[in-house]
DNA sequence: GAGTACGCATGAAAATTTTGATCGTGGAAG
DNA sequence: CTTCCACGATCAAAATTTTCATGCGTACTC
């Protein structure tokens, strides 16, 4: 598997470079755009991941430059923190997947995994939704009735598990697998007094109530029938 | 690569099995000490890992069993969170290496790995110093010159990266991915923050000063020439 | 049917981490 | 030798997460 990155940072290209050396990738790597799209037009690639900011020409003009060409191959951009418009224009222009800095290595491999292994069929410009409850995976926002609700990292990672899997059953132990990258340690109530809070933004003064306790299992979301 | 896991609490032994079957080992599960303890006797393992509390009998005496039967493999300890006086009778009964619950499935992956890469031949019981600092990663405890110092997890990572590569200088891009799991990302100085609280316990106060910048470099630790 | 134990809920305090603003300083440029 | 500037240092405030103590309700026991 041939992956062109194009970044100019050096810092992170070549830790990306070294990254995905390491995890088995054969790897290009080009310090701005220009360069970028030379290669992305006379080799083949089977991933482009393009940052957005470059000297030069930027990641959109290249994105738009291989598609002009023909070239199919499904591109993944990394885009600046704040910069939401950024992702929805990336996506927009036919990006199959953003990342936003700083992100952890693992989840830059995941998503490089899930973009080739889809082989570019599917956009990853998704919505997650229960009742009125609205879940932007691109904004990491959520609203309720329309209403802006702010969440924390660890909040919104427990209520996309949730959401993604509504109407199971989620067992803590997963919920601590997932959200906290640990074993479930009986006496700590971390779960629980994150559950209260997600519900304090996300229940509260709502109907109805999407959260539901499993007794002895965990929580499902779910509409109540 | 087969593995025997003794461990009675369903959701961890549950957790483990499937974690490291995707791993790609061999899994074999007891429930308790007894039935561990017979597998371990009648199988051929290339490591087993030990949860200290059991019913019937508890992880040192099945340790112990192991050891008396003349079986040389590897074996790693699963302790609890505070006990800190288990993981070093552990060690002392000849376990190879412990974990301390809650941990991160990443973090055993790892320890599973060094222990039989070693192959059983070097204990995981470290002291790191550097002139009168010394850091005890079995207890993840910190002293300089015989004085208690408490760091938070955070500190001791980073004080634990500085330490394990002494005279090296860290550049900034490796301690925020091994610190924080992230990638450079030029606008926060959590970097900064974080030495400076980790430097106020660690060397505000002492001689020499061990923390020293490298200017757009990174940081070392070192007893300076 | 009352007692009781367990699992979860809740609120508030404590601990930790991150952000944001401002200050200092070494080193390059002139 | 000065000036300037980028890089870090530092501090305080804000945000987030964890801990701890306590309360409540359900289900099980007797």
């Amino acid at each position: 598997m041939k992956i062109l990155i194009v970044e100019d940072e050096p810092k992170i290209g070549n830790y990306l470079r070294q990254g995905l050396t390491e995890a088995g990738f054969i790897i290009d790597l080009a310090r701005d755009g220009l360069d970028g799209l030379h290669l992305a037009l006379t080799e083949d690639y089977n991933l482009a991941i393009l940052d957005v900011m470059l000297p030069g020409i930027d990641g959109w003009e290249v994105l738009q430059g291989i598609r002009r060409a023909g070239k199919e191959m499904p591109v993944l951009f990394l885009t600046a923190r704040d910069s939401v418009d950024d992702r929805v224009k990336g996506l927009e222009l036919g990006a199959d997947d953003y990342l936003v800095k700083p992100f952890a290595f693992s989840e830059l491999l995941a998503r490089v995994r899930t973009v080739l292994r889809r082989g570019g069929m599917t956009k990853e410009y998704e919505f997650l939704r229960a009742a009125d409850l609205e879940l932007d995976l691109i904004r990491h926002r959520v609203d309720r009735s329309g209403q802006k609700i702010n969440l924390t990292s660890k909040e919104f990672a427990l209520l996309e598990l949730l959401m993604r899997r509504q109407g199971e059953v989620i067992p803590r132990s997963l919920i601590a697998s997932q959200v906290w990258d640990m074993n479930f340690d009986s006496d700590t109530n971390v779960i629980e007094v994150a559950i209260r809070r997600l519900r304090a933004k996300v229940d509260d003064g709502f109907e109805p109530k999407l959260i539901h306790t499993i007794r002895g299992m965990g929580y499902v979301l779910e509409v109540a029938e």
